[in-house]
RNA sequence: GCUCUGGUGGUGGAAUAGGUAGACACGCAGGACUUAAAAUCCUGUGGGCAGCAAUGCCCGUACGGGUUCGAUUCCCGUCCGGAGCACCA
């Protein structure tokens, strides 16, 4: 009998599936432990060998945690809403739902192959009418709440309601659209409609004009990277700007929590990073500027992080989109600034990056007074600066400021240095040091003393305050397609009116077809009587990124008709120990789920204010491709080594074709009626082929399919391959070259287990050499998994399986352990292993073993080393070595002087046999 | 431009509270078994020099400096790759 993995792998995949092996039950009797996977989106194109990578390390670290004592949540389930699916309906009317199904039901099986420890009882797919209830029902809290500053969380409506009543909005302190003061009274004489717009301001899911990515012949707004140089990326339409309303999440009033809450979580600091900079926070100041038109005055507010500067203003900017530029447009310069604006709207976003280098702009004809100095300034317009930070409006310091010092050098405007030694005659000096000079009071002082002392001033002098802005962005939530949920809103009079949570699931109704209607609306204009009592129901959909912002606490309680998840189920698993997946997510997905979390235990939904503890961010499997080198205009192909001698053309060749970058040259000729009658110039007998690292994709013939690998080697050893490749955060390509190597290991093991059909194990008791290998290995596979060190951890079973295959070890107290160790990584043949063993049970319910430090300890001795009778040291040495051979090696240490002038010897080190060096 | 991250044999990668660089694996070469192949097993494998040989010596962790008895590891500078952000005032 040899190892037979394809039988023991079904085998066990059944009997795991039968009995139920990873179910999972809240049991406060044991401590619980949460393992996520980022779930996939079901694509069309199935899994590649790239994608198990992050579930085979959870998957290793929950059945670790498991023989560890530990309760595991360890949940699967899919993405399910997606524009692929959408597309695809499109052009060939199959139902989003119809293909979506199929291509569940085939990463199921896809998963199933490798060997996964989930509990497919909690699955969720977020196109589930019961499953995106919760997605509703979320959205409808925060329709329903508003972000109070005070307190620092969110608060009914209702709340609001009442302090306007009260008192009007002047006191209140919320997250919040622009909006006019108003008192008790006059809020008492507002109707209906005035009272809902002026809610629709402080919702936490609010509907609100803005700028976004509009792409007409989808007749869909486009997030930014669906989007590329104004093209859209399927179907390579023209993309606009385009204001619209727009449903949006309030996620800019979590910014400061978003960014503290950060610390305490174990993410990697690159990732950290990636989002403190999403959030961006930046300290500064609000300045009054008394602007003029000529005919009018008005105050003017702008945002600086360089209050200091405020002497060296020689212009202000005023972003296109700003209100302000109707204002400050004087008659004389109307013309040029329309010509402008005009040019300036027509651009795409991704337009007006590439040209960031271009410096553009147009004077308003109107000036502003410098608070400080008192000197009149113009008010130009450019599209450098943006609308949506800041107040949309600068004052400009080209001295400090590269980007206001190559507009001043365009447009010739002056320059005033106010760093003592600051050489501006080719770039603008921006950094926050040296000393300050041409700047009145703050004269003589340093840059990081001026900063607060002029934000000081500026406070006294009632011209402004201190101010913290964010980068961040509130999320644009409505997508005008289908295959999305749909929001739980219908219009009555226009007053946008929330349906009542007990209707919930508002469910995605059927069209004819998934395109916009003839009139522009998106497709749910095509469902018939899309209406709720007879008004209209809201025809966008949610965004992608909706389903997967709560999906982890669903899992904690799946089947819950009356909660996203109940209390108790929530306090049991808290929320996520460890989750693995891309950093694609970095500034999406995480952002999105940590406000979602934020808002809901804000509201007394759940008990954690953080969603995900620990991070790790597996690295990406690139392809690697193979290529032939075809001689051109011949059906010729020369082998790289000779590629040289001729003129030739790179062609892509599946690397299902090649082995070890040597081409099966019969199949190549059946691969492609191209090639049929290929001819080939080969070296030493092979054709060898050139290769790169590519992305993995279908057109460059190097995606490579799990269940081939599991086909060939089985699952244990595409699970052990992928740990083994190298780092799981790393970056890595794919080569099958070296599998042979994991295979040849499972092999082995095998074989300290049987031999010829036989089971060899026997009941002597255990060596000494052989309880240090293993416990060697103990101590190494803990380590390792805890640090997610899994292809070292490899590397270790290899060593320690060599050396008791040396040791002729076949004994059962070892042999146990080792089985137990080896279980996270090769689960199907540790239970055949368990049970050859002679245990009925699963392995998955054993106890991780005890490491002990004596059996590893080397033999080692004390040596006492006097010199010149001064002084004594010991030293510990694995191998013998004599006294005698030790004061000889120190002192023929060439640092021995220092020793015999005194300095006392820290530490001597000692590899087997020789000494290698003497710390003094 | 800014932030992060990395650069070690033919290849993937080990090793950092500073201490034998290249574990383990692939590939390659040679050998054993075999009619042959596959599979399996054994040996060698960073570069250079010397030697019949055991072996010895020198150089080597992108490059240039520094700290140290000792640097792949720490510090400064340069070059190259990868990721993210990109006029955020």
């Amino acid at each position: 009998m040899e190892y037979n993995f394809s039988e023991i792998e079904k085998k066990w995949q059944r009997n795991w599936a039968e009995r139920g092996t990873f179910r999972v039950e809240a049991d406060p009797s044991k401590p619980k432990y949460y393992v996520l996977d980022m779930f996939p989106y079901p694509s069309g194109a199935g899994l590649h060998v790239g994608h198990p990578l992050g579930y085979i390390a959870s998957d290793i670290f929950s059945r670790y945690k498991r023989l560890k004592g530990f309760n595991v949540l360890h949940p699967m389930g899919y993405d399910a809403f997606g524009l692929p699916a959408e597309q695809y309906a499109i052009q060939t009317g199959k139902h989003p739902e119809a293909t979506t199904t199929q291509n569940i039901a085939r990463y199921r099986e896809q998963l199933d192959r490798i060997g996964f420890s989930y509990d497919w009882s909690r699955e969720v797919k977020t196109c589930d009418p019961g499953y995106y209830k919760w997605t509703q029902w979320a959205f409808l809290q925060m329709f329903g709440h508003w972000y109070n500053y005070d307190t620092q969380r969110a608060e009914p409506i209702a709340a609001l309601e009442a302090i306007f009543a009260a008192s009007g909005n002047a006191g209140v302190h919320a997250a919040c659209s622009e909006v006019p003061v108003f008192t008790a009274e006059e809020w008492a004489g507002y109707d209906e409609a005035k009272r809902a717009e002026i809610l629709m301001n402080y919702r936490i899911a609010y509907q609100g004009e803005t700028a976004v990515n509009w792409c007409p012949a989808l007749g869909t707004v486009l997030a930014n990277d669906e989007v590329k140089e104004g093209i859209s990326i399927r179907g390579g339409h023209p993309v606009e700007q385009k204001k619209m309303k727009q449903w949006q999440l309030r996620v800019s009033a979590y910014a400061e929590r978003l960014l503290n809450d950060l610390e305490d979580l174990e993410w990697t600091d690159s990732l950290k990073d990636m989002q403190r900079n999403w959030i961006g926070r930046s300290q500064g100041a609000e300045m009054i500027f008394r602007v003029s038109n000529g005919t009018e005055e008005y105050d003017m507010t702008i945002f600086t992080t360089r209050a200091d500067t405020v002497f060296g203003v020689t212009f202000m900017v005023l972003a296109p989109e700003s209100e302000w530029v109707e204002k400050l447009t004087r008659p004389e310069q109307k013309e040029a600034v329309e010509a402008y604006l005009v040019a300036a709207r027509k651009k795409t976003e991704r337009e007006r990056m590439a040209e960031t280098r271009k410096v553009t702009g147009v004077f308003t004809g109107s000036y502003a007074k410098n608070p400080f100095t008192g000197e009149e300034v113009p008010i130009w317009v450019s599209e450098y600066v943006l609308s949506g930070y800041g107040t949309g409006a600068i004052m400009a310091v080209p001295a400090h400021d590269s980007r206001d010092y190559a507009f001043a050098r365009q447009f010739n405007l002056p320059i005033i240095p106010l760093i003592e030694g600051a050489d501006v005659s080719n770039e603008s000096f921006d950094a926050k040091e040296g000393i300050m000079c041409n700047s009145g009071f703050l004269n003589g002082m340093s840059v990081k003393d001026a900063i607060p002392a002029a934000i000081n001033r500026v406070e006294e002098l009632g011209i402004g305050r201190r101010k913290v802005n964010f980068r961040l962005r509130d999320a644009i939530f409505s997508r005008q397609r289908y295959w999305g949920e749909p929001f739980p809103v219908y219009f009555k009079e226009g007053v946008p009116c929330p349906i009542p949570e007990s209707e919930l699931p508002l469910t995605l109704p059927e069209v004819d077809k998934f395109l916009p209607t003839e009139t522009g609306e998106p497709p749910l204009g095509r469902a018939k009587d899309w209406t709720y009592n007879g008004y209209p129901i809201e025809k966008s959909t949610m965004p992608g990124f909706a389903g997967s912002s709560a999906y982890y606490l669903r899992y904690m309680d799946p089947h819950n008709d009356e909660a996203l998840v109940s209390r108790e189920a929530n306090e049991y698993w808290r929320s996520v120990d460890l989750y693995i997946g891309g950093t694609e997510h970095a500034t999406g997905h995480l952002i999105y789920a940590r406000f979602w979390n934020k808002f809901l235990y804000d509201l007394g939904y759940i008990c954690e204010k953080e969603p995900f503890r620990k991070l790790v961010n597996q690295g990406m499997i690139q392809g690697r491709s193979n290529f032939v080198y075809r001689i051109k205009n011949t059906n010729t192909f020369v082998s790289l080594g000779l590629k040289d001698q001729y003129e030739t053309t790179e062609i892509h060749v599946d690397v299902n074709l090649v082995t070890n970058d040597r081409l099966d040259t019969e199949a190549f000729r059946n691969w492609m009626p191209d090639y049929a009658n290929a001819e080939f110039i080969l070296e030493n007998g092979e054709y060898i082929c050139g290769w790169a690292v590519e992305k993995m994709s279908k057109s460059m013939f190097n995606v490579v399919n799990p269940d081939r690998i599991c086909e060939e080697y089985g699952a244990d050893t595409l699970r052990m391959y992928e740990m083994f490749l190298g780092p799981l955060e790393q970056s890595k390509p794919w080569d099958t070259k070296g599998i042979d190597g994991v295979h040849r290991f499972l092999r082995k093991v095998w074989k300290l287990y049987f031999r010829e059909g036989e089971n060899i194990v026997t009941d002597a008791p255990a060596d000494k050499a052989a309880l240090k290998v293993l416990h060697k290995l103990i101590h190494k596979v803990e380590t390792d998994i805890e640090g997610f060190s899994f292809n070292t951890s490899v590397s270790a079973f290899m060593i320690a399986v060599n050396e008791l295959t040396d040791l002729k070890c076949h004994n059962r107290e070892i042999l146990e352990a080792l089985t137990i160790l080896l279980s996270p990584f090769a689960p199907h043949l540790a239970e055949e292993l368990w049970e050859a063993l002679g245990h009925e049970e699963s392995i998955s319910g054993a106890t991780f073993p005890t490491y002990v430090e004596a059996y590893t300890v080397e033999d080692t001795c004390e040596y006492p080393v006097s010199f010149n009778g001064k002084m004594r040291f010991k030293i510990s040495l694995s191998k013998s070595l004599s006294p005698k051979e030790v004061e000889a090696a120190a002192l023929a240490d060439p640092n021995c002087e220092k020793y015999l002038a005194g300095a006392p010897i820290k530490k001597i080190i000692v590899v087997p046999g020789k000494i290698i060096n003497i710390v003094y």
